[in-house]
DNA sequence: GTCTATATATTGATAGAC
DNA sequence: GTCTATCAATATATAGAC
Protein backbone atom coordinates (compact mmCIF):
# COMPACT_ATOMS: atom_id res chain seq x y z
CA UNK A 1 0.00 0.00 0.00
CA UNK A 2 1.21 3.44 -1.07
CA UNK A 3 1.57 6.10 1.28
CA UNK A 4 -0.83 7.81 -1.00
CA UNK A 5 -3.18 5.32 -0.78
CA UNK A 6 -4.36 6.34 2.23
CA UNK A 7 -4.69 9.92 1.97
CA UNK A 8 -6.38 8.82 -1.51
CA UNK A 9 -8.81 6.75 0.74
CA UNK A 10 -9.94 10.01 3.26
CA UNK A 11 -10.35 11.95 0.60
CA UNK A 12 -13.30 10.00 -0.92
CA UNK A 13 -14.16 9.21 2.51
CA UNK A 14 -14.65 12.48 3.12
CA UNK A 15 -16.28 13.80 0.03
CA UNK A 16 -19.00 11.27 0.55
CA UNK A 17 -20.05 12.16 4.36
CA UNK A 18 -20.28 15.82 2.67
CA UNK A 19 -22.72 15.09 -0.31
CA UNK A 20 -23.92 12.25 2.05
CA UNK A 21 -25.09 14.36 4.41
CA UNK A 22 -26.51 17.32 2.16
CA UNK A 23 -27.79 15.29 -0.45
CA UNK A 24 -28.89 11.40 0.58
CA UNK A 25 -27.25 8.22 -0.47
CA UNK A 26 -29.70 7.64 -3.51
CA UNK A 27 -29.31 11.72 -4.30
CA UNK A 28 -25.53 11.17 -4.63
CA UNK A 29 -23.75 10.04 -7.68
CA UNK A 30 -20.31 8.21 -7.40
CA UNK A 31 -19.32 10.66 -9.94
CA UNK A 32 -19.77 13.77 -7.77
CA UNK A 33 -17.91 12.37 -4.70
CA UNK A 34 -15.49 11.44 -7.27
CA UNK A 35 -14.78 15.45 -8.38
CA UNK A 36 -15.67 16.23 -5.03
CA UNK A 37 -12.73 14.04 -3.35
CA UNK A 38 -10.64 15.20 -6.56
CA UNK A 39 -9.77 11.43 -7.71
CA UNK A 40 -10.60 8.97 -10.20
CA UNK A 41 -13.86 7.43 -10.44
CA UNK A 42 -12.41 4.23 -10.78
CA UNK A 43 -10.50 4.67 -7.29
CA UNK A 44 -13.46 4.36 -5.60
CA UNK A 45 -14.55 0.54 -6.90
CA UNK A 46 -10.88 -0.12 -5.82
CA UNK A 47 -10.84 1.28 -1.86
CA UNK A 48 -14.48 0.20 -1.57
CA UNK A 49 -15.73 -2.04 -3.62
CA UNK A 50 -18.91 -0.63 -4.55
CA UNK A 51 -21.09 2.62 -3.43
CA UNK A 52 -23.04 0.58 -0.81
CA UNK A 53 -19.20 -0.15 0.68
CA UNK A 54 -18.60 2.94 0.76
CA UNK A 55 -21.40 3.99 3.10
CA UNK A 56 -20.79 0.36 5.04
CA UNK A 57 -17.03 1.80 5.87
CA UNK A 58 -18.41 5.02 6.99
CA UNK A 59 -21.16 3.92 9.00
CA UNK A 60 -19.35 1.19 10.69
CA UNK A 61 -16.23 4.12 11.59
CA UNK A 62 -18.88 6.06 12.94
CA UNK A 63 -20.39 3.59 15.84
CA UNK A 64 -16.88 2.03 16.31
CA UNK A 65 -15.14 5.94 17.40
CA UNK A 66 -18.66 6.13 19.39
CA UNK A 67 -18.41 2.85 21.34
CA UNK A 68 -14.46 3.25 22.26
CA UNK A 69 -15.70 6.41 24.01
CA UNK A 70 -18.59 5.55 25.92
CA UNK A 71 -16.49 2.84 26.93
CA UNK A 72 -13.41 5.22 28.00
CA UNK A 73 -16.48 6.79 30.15
CA UNK A 74 -17.02 3.88 31.44
CA UNK A 75 -13.64 3.66 32.91
CA UNK A 76 -13.14 6.30 34.21
CA UNK A 77 -16.40 7.05 36.02
CA UNK A 78 -16.88 3.27 37.35
CA UNK A 79 -16.28 4.57 41.40
CA UNK A 80 -18.88 7.55 41.18
CA UNK A 81 -22.60 7.38 41.08
CA UNK A 82 -24.70 5.91 38.48
CA UNK A 83 -26.63 9.49 37.80
CA UNK A 84 -22.49 10.76 37.22
CA UNK A 85 -22.01 8.11 35.09
CA UNK A 86 -24.97 8.44 33.15
CA UNK A 87 -24.68 11.72 32.62
CA UNK A 88 -20.93 11.78 31.29
CA UNK A 89 -22.12 8.98 28.72
CA UNK A 90 -25.03 11.21 27.38
CA UNK A 91 -22.96 14.13 27.07
CA UNK A 92 -19.71 12.10 25.08
CA UNK A 93 -22.88 11.06 22.73
CA UNK A 94 -24.23 14.85 22.05
CA UNK A 95 -20.08 15.92 21.60
CA UNK A 96 -19.43 13.22 19.31
CA UNK A 97 -22.57 13.57 17.62
CA UNK A 98 -21.66 17.63 17.13
CA UNK A 99 -18.17 16.85 16.13
CA UNK A 100 -19.54 14.21 13.47
CA UNK A 101 -22.64 16.06 13.04
CA UNK A 102 -22.55 15.07 8.71
CA UNK A 103 -22.53 11.70 9.47
CA UNK A 104 -24.81 11.59 12.17
CA UNK A 105 -27.49 12.81 10.22
CA UNK A 106 -26.49 10.86 7.19
CA UNK A 107 -26.90 7.93 9.01
CA UNK A 108 -30.15 8.55 10.98
CA UNK A 109 -31.99 9.54 7.43
CA UNK A 110 -30.58 6.27 6.12
CA UNK A 111 -31.78 4.70 9.01
CA UNK A 112 -35.12 5.56 8.27
CA UNK A 113 -35.33 3.90 4.73
CA UNK A 114 -36.41 0.38 4.66
CA UNK A 115 -33.08 -1.95 3.61
CA UNK A 116 -30.90 -4.84 4.93
CA UNK A 117 -28.33 -2.52 6.29
CA UNK A 118 -30.41 -0.08 8.08
CA UNK A 119 -31.97 -3.40 9.99
CA UNK A 120 -28.39 -4.65 10.74
CA UNK A 121 -27.29 -1.21 11.98
CA UNK A 122 -30.08 -0.85 14.28
CA UNK A 123 -29.74 -4.37 15.55
CA UNK A 124 -26.17 -4.17 16.00
CA UNK A 125 -25.02 -0.79 17.35
CA UNK A 126 -28.82 1.06 18.64
CA UNK A 127 -29.25 -1.86 20.26
CA UNK A 128 -25.96 -1.20 21.58
CA UNK A 129 -26.03 1.82 22.80
CA UNK A 130 -29.98 1.00 24.61
CA UNK A 131 -28.61 -1.60 26.80
CA UNK A 132 -25.65 0.81 27.56
CA UNK A 133 -27.70 3.51 29.10
CA UNK A 134 -30.55 1.03 30.11
CA UNK A 135 -27.94 -1.01 31.92
CA UNK A 136 -27.06 2.43 34.00
CA UNK A 137 -30.03 2.92 34.73
CA UNK A 138 -31.18 -0.35 36.09
CA UNK A 139 -27.98 -0.44 38.32
CA UNK A 140 -29.13 2.89 40.38
CA UNK A 141 -32.30 1.34 40.51
CA UNK A 142 -30.71 -1.52 42.25
CA UNK A 143 -28.46 0.19 44.30
CA UNK A 144 -31.65 2.68 45.25
CA UNK A 145 -29.83 5.60 44.15
CA UNK A 146 -32.71 5.66 41.10
CA UNK A 147 -36.22 5.73 41.91
CA UNK A 148 -38.04 2.58 40.17
CA UNK A 149 -38.70 4.14 37.09
CA UNK A 150 -39.71 2.33 33.39
CA UNK A 151 -36.23 2.26 32.70
CA UNK A 152 -37.43 1.61 28.29
CA UNK A 153 -39.77 5.02 28.71
CA UNK A 154 -36.67 6.78 30.06
CA UNK A 155 -34.05 5.58 27.56
CA UNK A 156 -36.43 6.41 24.63
CA UNK A 157 -36.79 9.81 25.93
CA UNK A 158 -33.20 10.50 26.05
CA UNK A 159 -32.84 9.38 22.61
CA UNK A 160 -35.38 10.93 21.34
CA UNK A 161 -33.59 14.26 22.82
CA UNK A 162 -30.64 13.41 21.90
CA UNK A 163 -30.98 12.57 18.09
CA UNK A 164 -33.71 15.58 17.30
CA UNK A 165 -31.56 18.39 16.80
CA UNK A 166 -28.26 16.09 14.86
CA UNK A 167 -30.95 14.67 12.87
CA UNK A 168 -32.95 18.28 12.19
CA UNK A 169 -30.36 20.90 11.99
CA UNK A 170 -31.84 22.97 9.53
CA UNK A 171 -34.93 23.00 11.97
CA UNK A 172 -32.92 24.47 14.83
CA UNK A 173 -31.41 26.90 12.35
CA UNK A 174 -34.64 28.03 10.37
CA UNK A 175 -37.14 27.49 12.85
CA UNK A 176 -35.64 28.05 16.34
CA UNK A 177 -32.87 30.19 15.18
CA UNK A 178 -30.37 28.24 16.87
CA UNK A 179 -27.03 27.17 15.84
CA UNK A 180 -26.79 23.03 16.56
CA UNK A 181 -22.82 22.77 15.84
CA UNK A 182 -22.09 25.29 18.32
CA UNK A 183 -20.59 25.16 22.01
CA UNK A 184 -23.02 27.44 23.81
CA UNK A 185 -26.27 24.90 21.88
CA UNK A 186 -24.38 21.45 23.08
CA UNK A 187 -24.10 22.50 26.32
CA UNK A 188 -27.21 23.80 26.77
CA UNK A 189 -28.22 20.77 25.36
CA UNK A 190 -26.67 18.75 28.20
CA UNK A 191 -27.87 20.81 30.63
CA UNK A 192 -31.38 20.28 29.65
CA UNK A 193 -31.15 16.84 29.54
CA UNK A 194 -29.27 16.69 33.18
CA UNK A 195 -32.23 18.70 34.40
CA UNK A 196 -34.84 16.11 32.53
CA UNK A 197 -32.60 13.48 34.35
CA UNK A 198 -32.57 14.86 37.54
CA UNK A 199 -36.47 15.61 37.53
CA UNK A 200 -37.29 12.05 36.76
CA UNK A 201 -34.51 10.23 38.80
CA UNK A 202 -34.81 12.48 41.70
CA UNK A 203 -35.30 10.45 45.32
CA UNK A 204 -37.63 11.97 47.23
CA UNK A 205 -34.70 12.79 50.03
CA UNK A 206 -32.25 14.19 47.89
CA UNK A 207 -33.39 17.59 46.85
CA UNK A 208 -30.49 20.09 46.74
CA UNK A 209 -30.07 23.75 46.77
CA UNK A 210 -27.76 23.60 43.44
CA UNK A 211 -30.62 21.60 41.84
CA UNK A 212 -33.12 23.78 41.89
CA UNK A 213 -31.12 26.80 40.92
CA UNK A 214 -30.26 25.02 37.53
CA UNK A 215 -33.97 24.45 37.18
CA UNK A 216 -34.35 28.17 37.75
CA UNK A 217 -31.12 28.81 35.31
CA UNK A 218 -32.71 27.30 32.18
CA UNK A 219 -33.90 30.13 29.91
CA UNK A 220 -31.10 31.04 27.62
CA UNK A 221 -31.28 28.48 24.99
CA UNK B 1 -62.40 15.57 -15.77
CA UNK B 2 -63.80 12.06 -15.57
CA UNK B 3 -64.68 9.83 -13.00
CA UNK B 4 -62.12 7.68 -13.74
CA UNK B 5 -59.23 10.68 -13.46
CA UNK B 6 -59.66 11.42 -9.70
CA UNK B 7 -59.39 7.36 -8.74
CA UNK B 8 -56.34 7.17 -11.02
CA UNK B 9 -54.91 10.31 -9.24
CA UNK B 10 -55.63 8.84 -6.21
CA UNK B 11 -54.18 5.70 -7.03
CA UNK B 12 -50.58 7.53 -7.89
CA UNK B 13 -50.21 9.39 -4.58
CA UNK B 14 -51.08 6.25 -2.64
CA UNK B 15 -48.36 3.85 -4.80
CA UNK B 16 -46.29 7.14 -4.54
CA UNK B 17 -46.82 7.06 -0.45
CA UNK B 18 -45.79 3.89 0.22
CA UNK B 19 -42.57 3.80 -1.52
CA UNK B 20 -41.53 6.83 -0.68
CA UNK B 21 -41.74 5.60 2.88
CA UNK B 22 -40.10 2.37 2.31
CA UNK B 23 -37.52 3.46 -0.15
CA UNK B 24 -37.06 7.22 0.13
CA UNK B 25 -37.51 9.66 -2.64
CA UNK B 26 -34.56 9.02 -4.47
CA UNK B 27 -34.75 5.66 -4.54
CA UNK B 28 -38.16 5.59 -6.15
CA UNK B 29 -38.16 4.95 -9.78
CA UNK B 30 -41.24 6.63 -11.43
CA UNK B 31 -41.79 3.04 -12.78
CA UNK B 32 -42.20 1.29 -9.76
CA UNK B 33 -44.64 3.61 -8.61
CA UNK B 34 -46.04 3.45 -12.11
CA UNK B 35 -46.52 -0.16 -11.50
CA UNK B 36 -47.72 -0.10 -8.08
CA UNK B 37 -50.73 2.06 -8.83
CA UNK B 38 -51.74 -0.40 -12.13
CA UNK B 39 -51.87 3.15 -14.40
CA UNK B 40 -49.15 4.22 -17.05
CA UNK B 41 -46.23 5.79 -16.67
CA UNK B 42 -46.92 8.59 -18.13
CA UNK B 43 -50.13 9.72 -16.39
CA UNK B 44 -47.79 10.58 -13.47
CA UNK B 45 -46.53 13.83 -15.46
CA UNK B 46 -50.23 14.32 -16.94
CA UNK B 47 -51.41 14.55 -13.11
CA UNK B 48 -48.30 15.83 -11.61
CA UNK B 49 -46.10 16.84 -13.96
CA UNK B 50 -43.08 15.65 -12.74
CA UNK B 51 -41.94 13.08 -10.12
CA UNK B 52 -40.88 16.04 -7.41
CA UNK B 53 -44.46 17.67 -8.14
CA UNK B 54 -46.01 14.04 -7.07
CA UNK B 55 -43.40 14.33 -3.62
CA UNK B 56 -45.19 18.26 -3.14
CA UNK B 57 -48.81 17.46 -3.55
CA UNK B 58 -48.33 14.49 -0.91
CA UNK B 59 -46.53 16.71 1.17
CA UNK B 60 -49.36 20.15 1.35
CA UNK B 61 -52.02 17.67 1.25
CA UNK B 62 -50.35 16.18 5.03
CA UNK B 63 -50.12 19.57 6.34
CA UNK B 64 -53.17 21.22 4.94
CA UNK B 65 -54.80 18.12 7.07
CA UNK B 66 -52.25 18.76 10.27
CA UNK B 67 -53.59 22.41 10.49
CA UNK B 68 -57.54 21.73 9.20
CA UNK B 69 -57.22 19.30 12.66
CA UNK B 70 -55.27 21.79 14.59
CA UNK B 71 -57.84 24.69 14.07
CA UNK B 72 -60.90 22.23 15.24
CA UNK B 73 -58.96 21.82 18.25
CA UNK B 74 -58.41 25.85 18.96
CA UNK B 75 -62.14 26.30 18.28
CA UNK B 76 -63.64 23.49 20.54
CA UNK B 77 -61.10 24.38 23.29
CA UNK B 78 -61.15 28.21 23.67
CA UNK B 79 -62.68 27.98 27.00
CA UNK B 80 -60.96 25.62 29.08
CA UNK B 81 -57.60 26.08 30.29
CA UNK B 82 -54.32 26.45 28.09
CA UNK B 83 -53.13 23.23 29.86
CA UNK B 84 -56.08 21.68 28.16
CA UNK B 85 -55.89 23.00 24.97
CA UNK B 86 -52.36 22.37 24.63
CA UNK B 87 -52.58 18.26 25.50
CA UNK B 88 -55.32 18.06 23.07
CA UNK B 89 -52.95 19.70 20.47
CA UNK B 90 -50.14 17.42 21.65
CA UNK B 91 -52.70 14.24 21.45
CA UNK B 92 -54.20 15.45 17.53
CA UNK B 93 -50.61 15.94 16.24
CA UNK B 94 -50.14 12.17 17.91
CA UNK B 95 -53.14 10.87 15.96
CA UNK B 96 -52.79 12.31 13.08
CA UNK B 97 -48.53 11.24 12.80
CA UNK B 98 -50.22 7.70 13.95
CA UNK B 99 -52.76 7.53 10.98
CA UNK B 100 -50.91 9.14 8.10
CA UNK B 101 -47.65 7.40 9.79
CA UNK B 102 -46.48 6.74 6.38
CA UNK B 103 -46.13 10.27 4.90
CA UNK B 104 -44.86 11.12 8.20
CA UNK B 105 -41.93 9.27 7.83
CA UNK B 106 -40.92 10.27 4.72
CA UNK B 107 -41.50 13.92 5.19
CA UNK B 108 -39.33 14.01 8.02
CA UNK B 109 -36.68 12.11 6.09
CA UNK B 110 -37.03 14.27 2.92
CA UNK B 111 -37.35 17.17 5.56
CA UNK B 112 -33.49 16.50 6.70
CA UNK B 113 -32.08 16.66 3.13
CA UNK B 114 -30.79 20.19 1.72
CA UNK B 115 -33.14 21.01 -0.86
CA UNK B 116 -35.17 24.12 -1.85
CA UNK B 117 -38.49 22.00 -1.30
CA UNK B 118 -37.56 20.88 2.61
CA UNK B 119 -36.39 24.65 3.38
CA UNK B 120 -39.91 25.91 1.95
CA UNK B 121 -40.98 23.19 4.13
CA UNK B 122 -40.02 24.69 7.37
CA UNK B 123 -40.56 27.81 7.21
CA UNK B 124 -43.93 27.76 6.09
CA UNK B 125 -45.41 24.42 7.85
CA UNK B 126 -42.94 23.84 11.01
CA UNK B 127 -42.69 27.41 12.01
CA UNK B 128 -46.83 27.40 12.07
CA UNK B 129 -46.85 24.24 13.92
CA UNK B 130 -43.96 25.76 16.63
CA UNK B 131 -46.12 28.76 16.62
CA UNK B 132 -49.18 27.43 17.18
CA UNK B 133 -47.48 25.33 20.31
CA UNK B 134 -45.58 28.79 21.28
CA UNK B 135 -48.84 30.67 21.51
CA UNK B 136 -50.75 28.74 23.81
CA UNK B 137 -47.54 27.99 25.92
CA UNK B 138 -47.07 32.41 26.24
CA UNK B 139 -50.54 32.54 26.74
CA UNK B 140 -50.68 30.36 29.51
CA UNK B 141 -47.67 32.34 30.85
CA UNK B 142 -48.81 36.11 30.77
CA UNK B 143 -52.85 33.83 32.61
CA UNK B 144 -50.23 32.51 34.99
CA UNK B 145 -51.58 28.99 34.75
CA UNK B 146 -47.76 28.14 33.66
CA UNK B 147 -44.38 29.06 35.60
CA UNK B 148 -42.12 31.71 33.12
CA UNK B 149 -40.40 28.86 31.46
CA UNK B 150 -38.37 29.01 28.14
CA UNK B 151 -41.10 28.53 26.03
CA UNK B 152 -38.83 27.68 22.62
CA UNK B 153 -37.08 24.97 25.13
CA UNK B 154 -40.51 23.04 25.96
CA UNK B 155 -41.46 23.23 22.10
CA UNK B 156 -38.08 21.92 20.83
CA UNK B 157 -38.15 18.87 23.80
CA UNK B 158 -42.09 18.48 22.58
CA UNK B 159 -41.28 18.09 18.95
CA UNK B 160 -38.12 16.09 19.87
CA UNK B 161 -40.55 13.29 21.67
CA UNK B 162 -43.41 13.73 19.47
CA UNK B 163 -41.62 13.26 16.01
CA UNK B 164 -39.25 10.22 16.87
CA UNK B 165 -41.08 7.40 17.20
CA UNK B 166 -42.83 8.32 13.70
CA UNK B 167 -39.64 9.16 11.92
CA UNK B 168 -38.03 5.53 13.53
CA UNK B 169 -40.52 3.32 13.70
CA UNK B 170 -38.18 0.71 13.12
CA UNK B 171 -36.11 1.25 16.30
CA UNK B 172 -39.45 1.28 18.51
CA UNK B 173 -40.12 -2.05 16.58
CA UNK B 174 -36.77 -4.05 16.33
CA UNK B 175 -35.19 -2.02 19.72
CA UNK B 176 -38.17 -1.43 22.07
CA UNK B 177 -39.94 -4.40 20.57
CA UNK B 178 -42.95 -1.89 20.43
CA UNK B 179 -45.26 -1.17 17.67
CA UNK B 180 -45.32 2.63 17.54
CA UNK B 181 -48.73 2.48 15.46
CA UNK B 182 -50.54 0.38 17.89
CA UNK B 183 -53.66 2.12 19.66
CA UNK B 184 -51.66 1.39 23.30
CA UNK B 185 -48.23 3.40 21.99
CA UNK B 186 -50.37 6.46 20.85
CA UNK B 187 -51.52 6.26 24.50
CA UNK B 188 -48.98 5.71 26.40
CA UNK B 189 -46.62 8.19 23.93
CA UNK B 190 -49.75 10.59 24.62
CA UNK B 191 -50.00 10.34 28.44
CA UNK B 192 -45.86 10.37 28.93
CA UNK B 193 -46.18 13.99 26.97
CA UNK B 194 -48.65 14.91 28.92
CA UNK B 195 -46.92 14.07 32.44
CA UNK B 196 -43.63 15.65 30.88
CA UNK B 197 -45.43 19.11 30.47
CA UNK B 198 -47.13 18.48 33.90
CA UNK B 199 -44.24 18.31 35.55
CA UNK B 200 -42.59 21.69 33.82
CA UNK B 201 -45.75 23.50 33.69
CA UNK B 202 -46.54 22.94 37.48
CA UNK B 203 -47.63 26.55 38.79
CA UNK B 204 -44.58 27.85 41.12
CA UNK B 205 -47.37 28.03 44.33
CA UNK B 206 -48.05 24.26 43.84
CA UNK B 207 -46.37 22.59 46.58
CA UNK B 208 -44.98 19.15 45.48
CA UNK B 209 -47.01 16.70 46.57
CA UNK B 210 -48.60 13.09 44.99
CA UNK B 211 -52.21 14.15 44.80
CA UNK B 212 -51.56 17.68 43.75
CA UNK B 213 -51.04 16.67 40.02
CA UNK B 214 -54.76 15.55 39.58
CA UNK B 215 -56.06 19.23 39.91
CA UNK B 216 -54.01 19.59 36.28
CA UNK B 217 -55.32 16.23 35.21
CA UNK B 218 -58.43 17.57 34.47
CA UNK B 219 -57.05 18.73 31.61
CA UNK B 220 -56.73 15.15 29.92
CA UNK B 221 -58.99 13.15 28.21
C1' DG C 1 -57.89 10.39 -20.04
C1' DT C 2 -54.97 6.74 -21.44
C1' DC C 3 -51.72 4.52 -24.11
C1' DT C 4 -47.21 3.16 -26.96
C1' DA C 5 -42.92 4.34 -28.44
C1' DT C 6 -39.03 6.78 -27.95
C1' DA C 7 -35.68 10.59 -26.98
C1' DT C 8 -32.13 11.89 -24.02
C1' DA C 9 -29.41 11.69 -20.12
C1' DT C 10 -27.37 9.54 -16.36
C1' DT C 11 -26.42 5.85 -13.56
C1' DG C 12 -22.83 2.29 -11.20
C1' DA C 13 -19.17 -0.46 -12.34
C1' DT C 14 -15.06 -2.39 -14.72
C1' DA C 15 -11.50 -4.03 -18.29
C1' DG C 16 -7.25 -3.08 -19.50
C1' DA C 17 -3.35 0.33 -20.40
C1' DC C 18 0.12 2.63 -17.76
C1' DG D 1 -2.31 2.84 -7.37
C1' DT D 2 -4.14 5.42 -10.94
C1' DC D 3 -6.06 6.34 -15.26
C1' DT D 4 -9.06 6.31 -19.83
C1' DA D 5 -12.63 4.47 -22.27
C1' DT D 6 -16.65 2.21 -22.34
C1' DC D 7 -20.51 -0.96 -21.23
C1' DA D 8 -25.03 -2.14 -20.02
C1' DA D 9 -28.71 -0.76 -17.33
C1' DT D 10 -31.80 2.45 -15.93
C1' DA D 11 -33.50 7.06 -15.20
C1' DT D 12 -37.18 10.88 -16.29
C1' DA D 13 -40.04 12.85 -19.40
C1' DT D 14 -42.83 13.56 -23.56
C1' DA D 15 -44.76 13.48 -28.47
C1' DG D 16 -48.29 11.77 -30.74
C1' DA D 17 -51.79 7.93 -31.67
C1' DC D 18 -56.20 6.51 -29.90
Amino acid sequence: MKRSSELTKVKIAQAAIQLFDSQGFDGTTVRQIARQAEVNIALISYYFKNKKGLMEYIMVNYYEGLFRRLAKCKDQEELDSCFSLLAHMVQEIINYQSESHKITRFIHRELSVESMLGREIMCIYIKQIKHDLSSVLEEGIILEEFPSIHVDGVVMNLLSMIYFPYAYPQILREVFYIEPISEPFVNQLTSDLMDFLRRILQPVDDVQGEDKLRNIKKGSL
